[in-house]
DNA sequence: TGTAAAATGGATAAGCGTGTCCTATTATCA
DNA sequence: TGATAATAGGACACGCTTATCCATTTTACA
């Protein structure tokens, strides 16, 4: 359904919604907990960066955390980051021309659906997500770069 | 949505099906009457006459022509024949891990409207595609060869 | 001020979908 | 039986997505 590119964002910021506001978390540490391949990911957050989904901080104690708060990050800001979601809208079955007017058979049926689809993602916020993550079973969350930080220094 | 290969079908078998049973009907007359690319449209034709939608028949007078009534093809099976349509089955949000017991925060959500979409693919027929297609406004049909053939004779 | 740690950016490569073209094969018909 | 018309099949090219790796830049800290 959504590219490589978009899934790996939506299992990231989700995870990145479960760190506590400001700690930056690294790029390793998250394709570690979501088993992801380090180097593309880093690709995506670079790119979630740009468009501003994402704060980046370089060098040490740098990392990435999310540029709002999760409740205000929806499923489809991530996914419209990164897919042309245009496709979505356009005609089931290839038309040129599909609109209300002169629709091709399976119109009404995909209009439907997809409009379902979209409202669904775009009322699914980070935090909702994040607190899906949550309550599943054998769920854990490394430390961020702050609490490791933190924590090493009462050690 | 679906693959470029799989909307071609979807739309060249809708126009088979507004043939006469057991005429055959050119590629060249196909890929016209839809502006689709003839060579590759041509390969997809072939494809599903592997998968048994289609029958082929070479040399003069031949062409496609559908393997089974109208009735009997559904747009499931055009979509099924081109497209892995487990991808449609697969987690949303791309986790290992998420079926109904293990669910992602996506799950339901896209498992109702996948289970919809699924089914009203499998319940419309191409009798009913071709028939909603013949309703809209310059709607037109090339002669099939069979037809050309006997139309020529007359002359 | 030097060093380590981190994101950034560029080059590269494999794989797949889309598309074109050319040759081979098959069937019809004069 | 030969010419013609059609599908069948293979080779190839192109662009995009996914993925990896390396050099560069930035930052914190000792």
């Amino acid at each position: 359904m959504f590219s490589q590119a978009s899934e790996y964002a939506l299992r990231a910021l989700t995870e990145l919604a479960r760190y506590p506001v400001g700690e930056w978390v690294l790029t390793t540490q998250l394709a570690e907990s979501l088993s992801l391949p380090v180097h593309y990911l880093a690709k995506v957050l670079q790119t979630l960066a740009k468009r501003g989904l994402l704060e980046s901080q370089r060098g040490r104690m740098g990392g990435f955390r999310l540029a709002k708060l999760p409740d205000d990050i929806t499923a489809l800001d991530v996914v419209k980051a990164l897919d042309d979601i245009r496709t979505l809208e356009a005609c089931i079955m290839g038309e040129g021309e599909c609109s209300d007017e002169t629709a091709c058979p399976l119109h009404t049926l995909w209009m439907n659906l997809r409009q379902r689809f979209i409202e669904a993602l775009e009322t699914t916020t980070l935090r909702a997500l994040a607190e899906f993550q949550e309550q599943r079973p054998d769920s854990v969350r490394l430390p961020a770069v702050g609490e490791r930080r933190r924590r090493d220094s009462r050690e």
